[in-house]
DNA sequence: TGTACATCAGTGAACGCGCGTTCACTGATGTAC
DNA sequence: TGTACATCAGTGAACGCGCGTTCACTGATGTAC
């Protein structure tokens, strides 16, 4: 309804066909990529089309192809996009004090689970990346290293030694990979089995902060 | 190369637009199935066609609709037939009465991250089920639970009590999210950053291990 | 067991459809003077 | 600052392509007698 009118109204003030300004044409490929990145998340690689994402932004497809060399070049700068994702994002109550069992548990929550298009981007887009290969999977597997070495800091090491850090690090990715496991096993059965998919989250949340 | 010859031996055997027998029909439908089963794994449910499918299986495409109400309908059939699988699929040294840290071990190699199409079902396609929700997620679900109750009575339990059943359920469903999150996040990193890949299933490994 | 015929699995051409991509065209923006 | 013109973001029709699906046709199988 509101890109209905949008549009519509998008098309009343800026007519049929007329350049527009930088600022413009900055904001456009902005929103491009934004609604790309939910898209992405939200229905896959595959299921994402450039009709949709330009609608979505506001544009006509024609318009695409001033913007991105390819569907592919968009999805590579929309995967990037959504690696600034932060768990902030997506629950209402975090603080940035917050510790590693706060993450967690907000990780796994409900409203995590439900709003995937909004959510961690390697739970979203793991899968797709594996099975894509380069240069996807590169763009995964760098912010795949970023949220390691960050949520590692979170932990916390008696003293500072090469092997504590090893140790720190393996924890971190052992954590992670419960947390993304949790929230993907979780969306599989919400629709099919909501009270599986309750239990998953409580028992992978009880289940790390038991280690 | 072996597909182009077993196809022109059929032809050359079986003629043009003869009726098969209906052991015949029968094996074709099983091998329409299996096929089926090893590419949604591997390339997932968009990227699977119909026609390379039965190609696969040494028909034409113009076959698949005397089997198969649609691809849906195939697509059901196969990802019932995935959840057949066992561990010892994938893994070469695997015993009958190998325990929990034996399976999560097997489970968590190079080979199973390695060999996607035979490997497990639910690290295949649940975000596919997530993404396409019933009646795929429906199947998937079904699937889960299977595995849950299987995996639970492989972990100890002090006395049978209620609250001890509960428990080890939990267990079993926390280092499930553990190895199936392990398993993708491996995947999803394998072409990218080999080094990192392995250092996912050796700290996952060990990470539920420790628990 | 033998004969006559209906059945139907399989073939390959064809269908509509939506995809990613291209293109002629428009006209305000940005620039050169 | 003002004028003249080239630039190019956006539009909407069109392209080729591969998808899932349908169909007329074939002829050995399965069945009724």
């Amino acid at each position: 309804m509101f890109i209905i009118i949008h549009t519509m109204l998008t098309l009343i003030i800026k007519g049929v066909g007329m350049r527009v300004t930088q600022e413009v044409v900055r904001r456009h490929r902005e929103e491009l990529i934004q609604a790309a990145a939910r898209m992405l998340r939200e229905r896959g690689v595959e299921a994402t089309g450039v009709s949709d994402v330009c609608r979505a932004a506001g544009l006509t497809h024609g318009a695409f192809y001033r913007h991105f060399e390819s569907k592919e070049a968009l999805v590579l700068a929309a995967c990037e996009a959504a690696f600034n994702w932060r768990i902030a994002d997506v629950a209402g109550g975090t603080d940035p004090g917050d510790g590693a069992a706060e993450r967690i548990a907000q990780y796994l929550s409900a409203a995590h689970r439900d709003a995937p298009a909004v959510g961690c981007p390697v739970a979203a887009l793991a899968v797709d990346a594996a099975r894509s290969g380069q240069p996807l999977a590169g763009v995964l597997a760098k912010g795949m290293r970023h949220y390691i070495d960050q949520f590692a800091r979170l932990f916390p090491m008696r003293q500072p030694s090469r092997k504590a850090q090893e140790a720190q690090r393996d924890r971190a990715i052992a954590s992670l990979a419960a947390m993304v496991g949790g929230l993907i096993l979780a969306r599989a059965t919400a629709s099919a089995d909501p009270e599986l998919s309750d239990q998953i989250l409580r028992a992978v949340r009880d289940g790390i902060n038991a280690t």
